[in-house]
DNA sequence: GTATGTGCAAATCGTTTGCAAGTCA
DNA sequence: TGACTTGCAAACGATTTGCACATAC
């Protein structure tokens, strides 16, 4: 990644490198605050700034909760997610089975062409749920 | 929906029967800044407060999208939407083909109980494509 | 008359921006 | 060196809150 950032005229500066090294340890979507938490060092601006960079190159993809913040996690296979409304715990859904509901649609929609889908669960886990 | 409000010791304001009614007489989803172009009387502070009251009787629910604005709609038969990432149109998708994926999510997640999930579709409206 | 609702102003939260100083290549 | 980055402070937009006044029932 280092290669991509340079392709880019981008720096690979030890924040950003920090940054990846974070999502990718993470097992699960993480908002500006949380990244805050784990990098007291760096700064909020420049955290939004890089988390932008890094979702331009590719690396990071942005995520919508219900609450107001916004989320990113590694971009690999395409994913959705289930989030307890209890404890906010988050876990991945690996299979979609929507890519077939396309055509049909654009055909109720009148729309021309679809780029992109979210989909989110919401419910409890487990250790909630009792 | 005088009654519904009256059963919760609410009152059937003048403010709370036309927001109901542009609701009611809108196609689409409205966030709280059209609310309140479409209400320049009304403070926004109590446009707030009053899409939260009806959101909470059943009457309204919430949506979200990709743009940083919480947006409601009338609550009736489930449905999706699908938003124009140029113009920020937005169409129904009236039929869901979720419903019988919550099992399989469950089994794979290990989560106990689902109890909502939102689903949105991008991409470009017709008029957009061209 | 009293509980509930409203308007206004100020506060809050997440995020963005301008700018001067710092750093990587 | 020079373009790209960072930190800080201030600005922002959406939403929330406190409080005195107004209104529905």
């Amino acid at each position: 990644m280092k290669e991509k950032l340079r392709d880019n005229k981008l720096k690979a500066t030890p924040a950003r490198l920090e940054l990846l090294d974070i999502f990718e340890h993470a097992r699960r979507p993480l908002a500006v605050a949380e990244l805050s938490e784990k990098l007291p060092e760096s700064d909020r601006a420049t955290l939004y700034r890089n988390v932008e960079v890094l979702e331009q190159l590719g690396l990071l993809k942005q995520i919508r909760f219900k609450d107001r913040q916004v989320y990113y996690e590694v971009e690999d296979k395409h994913h959705h997610h289930i989030v307890c409304t209890n404890c906010g715990k988050i876990a991945d859904i690996s299979h979609c089975k929507l890519d077939t509901t396309g055509k049909s649609v654009l055909k109720h929609t009148g729309f021309a062409e679809i780029d992109d889908h979210s989909l989110e669960f919401y419910g409890l886990c487990a250790a909630c749920a009792k």
